[in-house]
DNA sequence: CTATTACTGGGTACAACGTACCCGATTGAA
DNA sequence: TTCAATCGGGTACGTTGTACCCAGTAATAG
């Protein structure tokens, strides 16, 4: 029943944490620690994968076989957690080709199939509700792996802001309606043809009544037979396509 | 710290108090009720709005003034009621005109404009996890309404029910990342400073460390002064852009 | 070497949550 | 009038995040 919120606890503790590697490192006295930041976000995210984003910390401490108030330690709480988290699966494009070699639509389609991909492996990302985004290496290097695809354009800084914004939310967006529903399910399957047999007498007597006149004209029944990567992808189709003449118009000369 | 998830409790409950105005309603023994089932809904919206979607049934009982346990007479559960705020927040375009006199392209952006403001009003809804989306009469009226703009054409069902779809997810997941952040915040203003703050030293860091190179780049301070509504406008201007071609080449000839 | 001191992991405990359950009071139907 | 169903309210339980305390450990100062 619990999903959290991210980003508003406090924002310095989540920093220190995400760019702790370039923070100094002196010896200290004490007991060597027994688990890193690291590990625990790594486990944090196979016990989400597991069980959702209502995911407990005695869970992940569990799953690390150590105390349930041991992680503390490490981690001031669970909101920054998920803000690590977040951060650890915002590495996108690593594997990727530079997006600066590919066309400006191919190298957003890219962007927005590997984001795609990453919802549909940790679904419980589209739970999360950042207040705000707390930027750590790895988002800020998906970030500027993006920025790449309007290399040999000059759009106004402003409108490549918007753009890429845009690609991000429309995939976000999708995700959102398709793919949590699949989310810590034990059989997705069973539970989407329960889901319809439940709505359906009801939507037929609505329909039936004639107060809903144009659902009434909705006649092909595979109109509502669509996956969400259909979804995703028809509107990222028209937006490119509605984007493509202003980054033709702004295709730099060569000198 | 809680947010809670939906459309996975059991739908059939939901279903049954949506649709409770069409059910047969026979008098029965015992005391007369001393609420209804609208005014908890009404009552557990105003609370929402006040302290966001992270409200406690204690809350909604006492903005009633009735003990805690009283409106699960009405309600089975929490998620069950949420599915009814949601539906009652879904009566957009009552007072508008009729998408059918409009065209296309205007009855879609109003539809997002409207949707834009049930969610500026209301953020909390962007937090709620629905993980089938539970059809009640106005859900079912607001999609009824949206379809008048399709109206005059003869776009495959399908492509309808494509289009649509982007649109709302458009208006979405912009909302999502642009509205959350202000939903039940004392000091909103000063809160985007903190935050910008104490990020700024980190960024800066970075980018001089030369690792993000595109983003160094990006030197209009301006490109970052965006709204929430300029976004969504944004992406939705060019997503109907791309979307315009296929709505002419469909328009139904007059017969 | 010893004493100091910071830091470790583990355990207990608390407040807030959703809600199962029980009870006395109330009211329509037989 | 009697019966039984339903009302509002109160108590209590399990689960959550996490504040706090404690005993053990290891680097450093003498």
């Amino acid at each position: 029943m619990a999903t959290p919120q991210t980003g508003a606890g406090d924002p310095q503790r989540s920093l220190e944490l995400l760019w702790r590697e370039f923070g100094p490192q002196h010896s200290k006295p004490g007991p060597k620690p027994k688990l890193t930041v690291e590990r625990i976000v790594e486990a944090a995210i196979a016990v989400a994968d597991r069980e959702g984003s209502c995911f407990g910390m005695r869970s992940v401490s569990a799953e690390l076989g150590v105390g349930a108030m041991t992680i503390y330690r490490y981690v001031p709480g669970k909101r920054e957690l998920i803000d690590l988290m977040v951060d650890r699966l915002s590495r996108i494009g690593s594997g990727a080709p530079d997006l600066g070699t590919l066309d400006w639509r191919d190298g957003l389609e890219l962007v927005a199939e590997g984001t795609w991909e990453v919802y549909r492996d940790h679904p419980w990302l589209l739970e999360i509700n950042q207040k705000r985004p707390v930027l750590g290496p790895d988002s800020l290097a998906g970030y500027d792996f993006v920025l790449a695809a309007f290399a040999a354009h000059d759009l106004p800084d402003k409108e490549i802001n918007l753009a890429t914004t845009a690609v991000m939310n429309i995939v976000t967006g999708t995700a959102r309606q398709y793919l949590i529903r699949d989310s810590a399910e034990e059989r997705p399957e069973t539970a989407e043809e329960d889901w319809w047999r439940a709505q359906a007498p009801y939507l037929e007597h609505a329909v039936a009544s004639g107060r809903y006149r144009h659902l009434g004209r909705f006649s092909d029944p595979e109109a509502w037979d669509l996956t969400g990567h259909d979804a995703m992808r028809y509107a990222l189709d028209r937006f490119l396509d509605g984007l493509a003449p202003r980054m033709e118009a702004s295709r730099r000369k060569p000198a």
